[in-house]
DNA sequence: CAAACACATTGACATTTATCTATATGGTAG
DNA sequence: CTACCATATAGATAAATGTCAATGTGTTTG
């Protein structure tokens, strides 16, 4: 588990149907922004705020091809999510709740 | 895959960090309001707001037991998050973003 | 070079969000 | 019954967010 990742402002990035509708748009392959803005009822600058955000988080990384800019998922850190997530409400050893030893009050 | 998830409305929920901690502590049990209040520098209400989320979105389920009240995971919805990662980004039959039928005018 | 294309940036704006204080509700204990 | 405890609700507010129109930047093409 990478704890340098902010989950946080990755689930943020993820919290907006646009972005997560990307997300998944770029979960086969890579497209540019235009073919990306065609599923969409938003004005390219508004796409382009959206690629900035999931940029800014690491989820997805931009290429330049000419003038057209190419939009991938980042794997890696899908890959990290995906292990977080398995860490998540498990009964193993590494669940992730050890990370807080508070008393339980109420038990 | 369970289409009638909001997943982005699930994202939002956890896009706060003090939400993502709380789904962090309740991953190994369940916890009553005042235990997790002890880990934050917030006030009841502002908990009890975000617990309203949590709840609104199905993340957590609340169970009352004399005049507190029990917070718990929704390990089944949690389920679905993990399935649903395992849908982004992958080379399998069901990549999810089979949904979406666009061109690739950049190709 | 000039026009067209792909994308980013700026500035404005309405809406949403996270937080607080104050107060309400409902259960428990003396 | 009264006081107290656990949690929720209401109202206010500053900050963040998503969107647009207008404009800027860099690339390609005629």
């Amino acid at each position: 588990m990478d704890f340098n990742i902010d989950y946080a402002l990755i689930f943020k990035a993820l919290g907006d149907s646009t972005r997560l509708k990307i997300i998944e748009m770029l979960s086969c392959g890579k497209l540019c922004a235009c073919d990306i803005l065609e599923s969409f009822d938003i004005t390219q600058p508004t796409l382009s705020y959206h690629m900035k955000i999931l940029i800014e988080c690491g989820l997805v990384r931009s290429q330049k091809e000419g003038s057209w800019i190419r939009y991938s998922n980042n794997t890696e850190l899908i890959e990290n999510i995906k292990n977080y997530w398995n860490n998540i409400t498990t009964e193993q050893e590494n669940c992730i709740c050890k990370n807080f030893k508070g008393e339980n009050r109420c038990d």
